[in-house]
DNA sequence: GTTCATTTAATGCATGTGCATGTATATGTC
DNA sequence: GACATATACATGCACATGCATTAAATGAAC
């Protein structure tokens, strides 16, 4: 527990949150407005097109997009009945599992693309220039240094 | 519908999420440990202390912190029932009503300060020096300009 | 001043999330 | 190999959120 920060600290603090969320529910709209899943699903998809094998264990989801285990555990629930992933079973270890994406999960994600695509477009690519985007981006890479971020997960106390 | 964006942006944006959820769970963790209730009730507690006479139109405190209508009406009603505001009729208007903050609520909001203060100043102060911090804010505020932000309502289409 | 569209706020119902816990497997100790 | 502890994932239950609708009041058109 720290003493009280800078005022230009926190300025900057609530307008990431407000930037943040105002972006991200404009974003989310397109999406729903094309009746299309919610980013979370995006997010699923994009991280199994990148592997090799199109898997991955769900352990390895919930690190890489800061989800809570349950929260993981529900979302690929859903994904699965939507036929989107699919679970295997895990040689290395028994208590695990893999997550699979289908072909109708592929399919979903270049669909989700051209939508998710043009709205970043729309809602952050015509308010900054590259360069700033890049500047942006690295002050961001600041706020994730160390720090074993995580999700709202108990953290101990 | 715009065509695809440019790889800083789509990067800047990642990103953007990323630090926001990461830092904002931290913050959130932070006032849990603590006892104290989520960051939303901070919000609405800290905008009507700002006021005057210590009160504002639901409709107003949707707009200022990008609440759904559904969201806010139902946040006063758990904040009422803690005690930390109260409703009133509005003179002016039938429909509408003020929420007021509460003797209490102000107490709380100095309580939570306390704890989220010092969590900024951890995961944001300790991150970034007030210059850094000034361009980000300035950076995002090219995010909020213009456009309607508003939260996950319908807003046609 | 009656009628109709709009605005403000509440709410029923389905869905999503958080917390705590349960089940199964793995790992380390003796 | 028996035991204690840790890790991976699922789930029951309470609570929060989203969507659609409703009720009440305003305001503009006539």
């Amino acid at each position: 527990m720290t003493e009280q920060p800078e005022e230009a600290i926190v300025k900057a603090w609530a307008r990431l949150v407000r930037a943040e969320q105002a972006t991200m529910s404009r974003i989310e709209n397109a999406l729903k407005r094309a009746g299309l899943p919610p980013l979370a699903w995006y997010d699923i998809l994009l991280e199994l097109t990148r592997e090799p094998h199109g898997m991955l264990r769900p352990v390895e989801l919930e690190h890489r997009l800061l989800l809570a285990q349950y929260n993981a555990s529900r979302l690929i629930d859903r994904m699965e009945k939507a036929g989107l992933v699919g679970r295997r079973v895990c040689p290395e270890d028994g208590r695990g599992q893999f997550v699979a994406i289908t072909r109708e999960g592929a399919k979903m994600r270049r669909r989700m693309w051209r939508v998710y695509g043009a709205a970043i477009a729309d809602h952050v690519g015509t308010k900054l220039t590259p360069s700033e985007a890049h500047t942006l981006y690295e002050l961001l890479g600041k706020l994730l240094r160390d720090s074993a971020a995580g999700p709202a997960q108990a953290s101990g106390g």
